[in-house]
DNA sequence: TAGCTACTTAACTGTATAGCCATAGAGTAT
DNA sequence: ATACTCTATGGCTATACAGTTAAGTAGCTA
């Protein structure tokens, strides 16, 4: 085994918990899940998502251990399970804003036509 | 507009960040940019990807803000720009590591073969 | 038991993209 | 100008996966 391909492979399951934060309808889900635990109806009402596809999605977040999946009786509750999720996707979420700040303020000072100072 | 599509539309580009950050290739540009900036030759000799590969990868990350470039000549220098960058990784590759020590343990603990206490 | 509700899974389709090849462009030297 | 090196781009194929429809499963209730 190469250097490369081992580096690679220490790799993978960070790409991997990166992939499941990288579509939107997953970050719909943690993001109505804030306020705390909700059945699969309350998480598909929340987000618009259809019943399979938010299953599969409910899923793959829990097998990334994400979520954590409790079923009572005929309903299935889940909740973010790992605070670290919020954390991560509020410092993209601040330095996105922080970027789009600064793009506004050079798009202000180089717009030659603008009236303001 | 509803609800439901205006908070997606919120986190299509947090969607998108993550996106670039999935994909090992462009983890291990990352990761042999910790010790500072090379150039796209070096950049390939270290990670291994084809030519073409790798400078698209490098554009995709150029673009979402996480590496600058920097032409010299005939090469061209690329950094790590966003510290979040790294900093994002960090987190996720030492909760990674906390989740295998966690699962070691209780295999371990649940392990009625084995001759350990 | 049957029937109902809540959720999951299987199978399929369309879309996106990683990797590869060939080519193009841009800078440098001869 | 020509030739050479370094990097970027366009076209292609194979693969992965989000979303949908339909069928399956599990727990409640009459």
């Amino acid at each position: 085994m190469s250097e490369i391909s081992s580096t690679a492979e220490f790799l993978t399951p960070v790409a991997e918990y990166f992939k499941v934060l990288s579509e939107i309808s997953r970050l719909q889900i943690i993001s109505c899940l804030k306020s705390g635990a909700m059945n699969v109806s309350e998480i598909g009402a929340a987000t618009g998502l259809g019943q399979a596809n938010l299953s599969k999605h409910l899923k793959l977040l829990t097998q990334a251990g994400i979520l954590s999946r409790k079923p009572q009786g005929v309903t299935v509750y889940y909740e973010v399970q790992d605070p670290l999720t919020f954390e991560l996707c509020e410092l993209v979420c601040d330095r996105i804003y922080q970027r789009m700040q600064t793009q506004v303020e050079q798009f202000r000072k180089m717009n030659s036509f603008s009236s303001q100072i």
